[in-house]
DNA sequence: TCTGGGGTCCTAGGACCC
DNA sequence: TCTGGGGTCCTAGGACCC
């Protein structure tokens, strides 16, 4: 039998997430700023409608937002989480078969669901669930393999006379999709290939499909290959149940305002740790490699430059916040110079290793701290209750560094303080 | 003044070995 | 000292994704 996969996709979904608890905004155009305030993340359809784009900074539109009375939101990660939580808790209740493939979509196998269902009142009918029980719309893409799923879900976006569904499971229809689709709109062509295929003569999706795998292979790589047969209904990509554990975690941010001193710049390195670490606890692992970078704005040509990047080794892998801290302390010491105007700091924790499964070697000193696993996780636990935060003294309790947030909404489902008042 | 953050995979090239 | 092929391992950088 052969595979058929669906792509659910979330419309806008964290415009549509600042949306769903202000019903007052409904038809107001809605964006959402990134991290720090700094540029457009999503939009809301009113928002696409007046022509905002994607990744723009928002200084740029400070005009059309007072002209057409534009809401901002700064990003508002743990809301988002949790909604998404619930689309996927839907999804899988609906489907035996679920891949989260980000935090807005999720592929589904659909194989052999025909014979109890048609495909397209199957997309019909979550999209309905979905939008009932959350309130936040999908659209539905069907088709043999993930990259044409990807397609139909974005026909399904598009084209309204589809109704949000679209059903690409028949080769004619995916031919004269294809052939109305520009290369670089394919899941998989980014910018760069895009051009280097335009200059081959190489425009439509459908001039991709029908360029020979093996020459794609000589001129590109295995990935674009795959992507061609993908295009020509071969599957090329299961579904991926199981999450595959990290190999890198990587914790950094830009200043809300430069950072100068080396006093602050520990406490923000400090920060991106203990977040890091954290992390690398969820996951169960303990890493045994850790880099620390440091960098002024490329944006700002007239100011001096400078950005640079140290890695070491821990004695042994750890997952304890303080052994981390110790080392990157050490590392950003080696990497601090007087008198930049930094902008970025960040951390990256690799090399990792199931905890206990480490091979000491034989001269390894047998440090590591007695209560380490208990500390840990009180420092976990606590952190997560909302009852307050323990952290550590570097971490600086006034972070003039810290990230913009101008515009932030209420935490309305995952903080008492936040919850709707119904009068 | 103000331009995100967090990931993965692949490839080319250097170091090193036999 | 020269000459050569072939293999592995590692890293940096490029490209992509959301």
């Amino acid at each position: 039998m052969s595979a058929i996969f669906a792509l659910v996709d979330c419309n806008n979904f964290y415009a549509s997430c600042e949306k769903l608890f202000r019903p007052d905004l409904a038809n107001t155009p809605v964006v959402v700023l990134s991290n720090n305030d700094g540029c457009v993340v999503a939009r809301s359809k009113e928002a696409k409608a007046l022509g905002i784009k994607m990744g723009i900074p928002i200084f740029k539109i400070q005009s059309q937002i007072r002209q057409h009375g534009i809401k901002v939101f700064s990003s508002n990660y743990s809301l988002y989480a949790d909604m998404s939580d619930r689309v996927m808790r839907t999804l899988e209740d609906m489907a035996p078969r679920v891949e989260i493939y980000s935090i807005d979509e999720a592929f589904l196998d659909l194989t052999g669901i025909q014979s109890a269902i048609s495909l397209i009142d199957f997309g019909q009918q979550v999209k309905h669930t979905i939008d009932r029980w959350i309130g936040i719309t999908v659209c539905v893409g069907i088709a043999p393999t993930k990259t044409l799923a990807k397609l139909a879900n974005h026909a399904a976006k598009k084209y309204s006379a589809t109704r949000g569904v679209v059903d690409l499971t028949d080769r004619n229809r995916q031919r004269k999709l294809l052939a109305l689709t520009p290369v670089e709109d394919i899941w998989g062509v980014g910018r760069r290939l895009s051009a280097r295929l335009q200059a081959m003569g190489i425009h439509t999706a459908l001039d991709l499909a029908d360029t020979s795998a093996k020459s794609i292979r000589q001129h590109f790589s295995v990935v674009l290959e795959r992507t061609v047969r993908e295009l020509n209904g071969e599957s090329c990509m299961d579904l991926e149940q199981i999450p595959a554990t990290k190999k890198q975690i990587i914790c950094s941010r830009s200043f809300g305002t430069r950072v100068t001193s080396l006093v602050q710049m520990r406490q923000a390195v400090c920060e991106h740790i203990t977040r890091a670490a954290e992390k690398l606890r969820k996951e169960r692992q303990q890493a045994k490699l850790l880099s620390v970078f440091i960098r002024t704005s490329s944006y700002q040509k007239d100011s001096p430059q400078y950005s640079n990047a140290l890695s070491a080794e821990l004695t042994r892998p750890s997952d304890d916040t303080r052994d981390l801290i110790q080392l990157a302390m050490r590392l950003l010491d080696h990497l601090w110079r007087d008198g930049y105007q930094y902008a970025k700091a960040g951390v990256v924790l690799s090399d990792f290793y199931d905890i206990g499964t480490y091979q000491a070697g034989l001269f390894d000193e047998p440090t590591g701290h007695a209560n380490s696993r208990q500390l840990m996780q009180v420092v976990d636990t606590i952190n997560h209750s909302g009852r307050g935060k323990v952290f550590f003294a570097r971490q600086g309790i006034k972070k003039s560094w810290a990230m913009k947030r101008e515009y932030l909404s209420p935490a309305y489902t995952t903080h008492w303080n936040g919850l709707i008042k119904v009068n």
